[in-house]
DNA sequence: GCCCGTTCTGAAATCGCTTACAATTCTCAT
DNA sequence: ATGAGAATTGTAAGCGATTTCAGAACGGGC
């Protein structure tokens, strides 16, 4: 211990933490030695006594996609300003590795968590109750959830994507999507398009959906199935813009013409979306705005102020080359 | 504390760490208490109590390269299996920040630390080596260095990029690499290329070399600057494949023909490069390997066992469709 | 120059767990 | 049975901060 200030462990703690609370010119003397040592307080040991960690858990379901990269940097950013660290974990897409990631992070002491989506096992918040760790659900919204989000609605996102395609005259579209399974957001949006859909008469026939993991050759893959036989469908709903990367890649292969003879969609607005030719039509999601504001209503929550309990963020449609009506016949 | 159970708190504690060491019949009765309660336990006592955190941690340049993203996951993975929390931090490419990164990890007791590159701040080394915590360097190598590192040579990388495209006939080459400074990959790629250059005689004057951020949009500007005056060089080294990809559309943009009018090769071998048009021949690294065998080094040191100072993994040279001899003029 | 209300400081308890060391219980050969 | 030695279990002393509480120093008003 830095008593080599002549001081008191306690001196030493109070300017560490309340600088206001001591003197000016003892203040000196102890931030001197401080430096002069090296001196770094032991965060453990710090934990341990002041019952909390300046530690913030995220579980994200991958760091593969860009998109969740962009809010996790900027939940970072956020988080770093206020002096929290972040413990991130990846859950892969399955519940049960996400469950026992927010035990681990529990048990390390986090003193919030961000989560992505909204279902997740019952087991998981219930953990979370039972030790009282404030925590937040993003890239979700719903205003009837009981848990706090900063998200976007994914259904009506869905529901945006097939309207667009709808009132642009196409009758047959098709959707790749990523895995529902476990997955609220991609199962919103595909129940999104369905209800568009529905709203018109039409549906989304089986041979017209088919689910892939977030991964361009998948989505080639998928693709090529899709087109395999006639009739083939006037455009395509990808679940995400890698989906639908896959999706366009394919139809240089195939010989298809975008948007000439099939539109196609994605989903997220990653930087190559803008780049590729032509450029992909999808919705922009605010990932960055996304990943700020988990931050913001986190710190909002251990600072012991009030927060809304949803907050909803809006996603765009960012109409570029790849959608076009449908070829008369 | 769960002596609910009837037993003593250090018997519980044994239970946890060396259940061996607990006769079956006492270790099962403390086993059921601990599930019934729901105890989870406290990780910064543990963490002060028993010296080490069971935490390592890792600063790279940032998480939108989907290149350090797979090679972190594989380090999770690896280090999820030995039970231990990956504590992740970016730097943004700024060895201040790095530094200060690696300081706070300090101040959270990790009991390893991995880091990209090998030229940071002398202060990172100082604290590292004061502290006595392990760490290991990597997407670089080098016989040399006094530090541990897992990873390929940059130089030799950079050399055999250019020996390639110098024995396929190209006398004219540009690049366009990443931002050298404070960035030893870059740097060593760039020279690494020099030095093929000069092996023949040639050289990379100032006007066939750019320094761009990682970002397609950067690479699209910067090649339309290449390609802005006669005489055009006749073949491309983009620093990474993100470089290269917006190399790559600037050229459908320009109406210039890869391969044929002009070669293009890019570094890391994302996914993305096997799947756009034409596909790109660039330097594959294997990322999760390097993340894998991160894990390992560190996770080896923790357990006291000698580790290798340094491992050197290889990089290959992937032939795809950007690359062929000049057109004779 | 003295007294009292503030403002600072320091002593010591505490946080929840690990672990050396002591105490107790087993094992078994005698 | 009995006792030595091994195997278990319990006691209690930390680990390195924070924080309560009480005493010390300071600053004015008379």
């Amino acid at each position: 211990m830095a008593s080599r200030a002549g001081v008191s462990t306690a001196t030493v703690s109070r300017c560490l933490n309340t600088p206001a609370a001591v003197r000016p010119a003892l203040r000196h003397r102890v931030d001197s030695a401080i430096a002069a040592l090296g001196y770094v307080p032991h965060g453990a040991a710090r934990a341990l006594a002041s019952q909390q960690s300046y530690t913030i858990g995220a579980v994200i379901p991958t760091l593969n996609n860009a998109i969740f990269a962009s809010g996790i940097q900027a939940l970072q950013r956020r988080l770093d300003e206020a002096k929290y660290t972040l413990l991130l974990a990846s859950s892969d897409y399955d519940p049960a590795r996400e469950l026992r990631e927010v035990q681990i992070l529990v048990a390390r002491g986090v003193d919030g968590i961000m989560l992505v989506g909204r279902a997740h096992k019952p087991e998981l918040y219930a953990c979370l109750r039972d030790k009282d760790v404030p925590y937040v659900n993003t890239w979700t919204y719903s205003s009837e959830t009981e848990h706090p989000c900063v998200g976007f609605d994914n259904l009506e996102a869905g529901r945006r994507l097939a309207s667009y395609l709808l009132d642009m005259g196409h009758r047959d579209i098709a959707m790749i999507a990523g895995i529902t399974d476990g997955n609220d957001r991609a199962t919103e949006r595909l129940a999104g398009v369905r209800e568009a859909l529905a709203a018109r008469g039409l549906s989304l026939p089986p041979q017209r959906l088919l689910e892939r993991p977030y991964d361009i050759a998948e989505g080639r893959g998928a693709f090529r199935l899709l087109m395999a036989k006639e009739p083939r469908p006037t455009a395509v709903i990808c679940g995400n813009d890698v989906l639908a990367f896959g999706a366009l890649f394919e139809c240089r292969s195939l010989g298809v013409e975008v948007p000439n003879q099939l539109s196609i969609t994605g989903f997220d607005d990653l930087e190559l979306a803008s780049q590729v030719e032509p450029p992909l039509t999808t919705m922009h999601v605010p990932s960055e705005e996304m990943g700020r504001r988990a931050a913001e209503h986190l710190l909002a929550r251990l600072a012991g102020k009030p927060v809304a309990p949803a907050t909803r963020l809006e996603v765009s449609l960012i109409v570029r080359g790849t959608t076009a009506p449908p070829r008369s016949p």
